[in-house]
DNA sequence: CATCTTACTTGTGAAATGCAAGTGAAAATA
DNA sequence: TATTTTCACTTGCATTTCACAAGTAAGATG
């Protein structure tokens, strides 16, 4: 089990506050994005999302990422140059955040992945569940080597 | 009925691009905390918040949260120095986005605030209306006026 | 063994942030 | 009515973060 750590100066208590500190900024999410909907796992992977994240950025947020124990980096045995990101419990945890933002910004601003959206309409749970489901198979799989 | 706007210069047509470019930084969502739960409205009432934001950020998100379409402002007729900040449809819309934010964040953090957390763990869609319902009753008393 | 790929790091300028102080209009007070 | 206080900002400046381009080291490939 992962300890919730006191994690020094947050600026308040306030759960919200934490999210905010952890993840509001404009990358971090769509890294976990790419992970938990894109099946992205090597910093190539991140690097090749439409957006255009700069290398140093991509470094610098997986690095924060794995401190807050949302991400693991793994080396690939069958390739050692690459490294092998994959989500924690905590990671995928962001799912129903994630799929809200989604939710929101397609409700209210001119987006694309129609898709995508119709999908997490229809049903929300059943998506989320899928999304876990996927996760948890990629974990196992990773796990066995 | 308010718009989608095509919204110059996104990066992607991403949905949840979308949230973050609107919403990633480490106040915005604060802001909008302060006026979905803890009724704030004015500059001065968000200033007082425990995290501390500087004064010219407030007035730099609030600005933006405004152009957003996120939240209204407007002259308080009982005092001329006042502005009413209140949110919009699109900006109680985000409920949702809260709440999980709160919700995960409480589950993986070590926070405060638990008698909310536990508001919105016993019956998230309860907590939701409520919220909601708050919101149209102060809309409808601001529009009174 | 030379070349390519992968995952970075480094350097630099631009932009965003944070802090302190100041401003102007409106309201409260003497 | 004059003075002080409140409110919602704005301004200036130092610090931090971001973005872009270029470079590097270890491992894989031909």
């Amino acid at each position: 089990m992962p300890q919730k750590r006191p994690s020094p100066k947050r600026r308040s208590g306030c759960p919200l506050n934490a999210s905010v500190e952890i993840l509001g900024d404009r990358w971090s999410l769509l890294i976990i994005r790419d992970m938990m909907l894109r099946g992205s796992r090597t910093y190539k992977e991140f690097l090749e999302s439409y957006e255009g994240i700069a290398t140093n950025i991509l470094a610098d947020r997986l690095g924060k990422l794995e401190a807050h124990g949302i991400v693991t980096a793994e080396r690939d045995p069958s390739d050692g140059r690459k490294l092998i990101y994959l989500l924690t419990a905590k990671g995928i945890g962001l799912a129903p955040v994630l799929t809200e933002m989604v939710l929101w910004a397609a409700a209210h601003e001119d987006t694309g992945n129609q898709a995508l959206v119709r999908q997490m309409q229809k049903d929300k749970e059943q998506f989320l569940a899928a999304v876990r489901q996927r996760w948890a198979e990629k974990t196992i799989r990773s796990m066995a080597n």
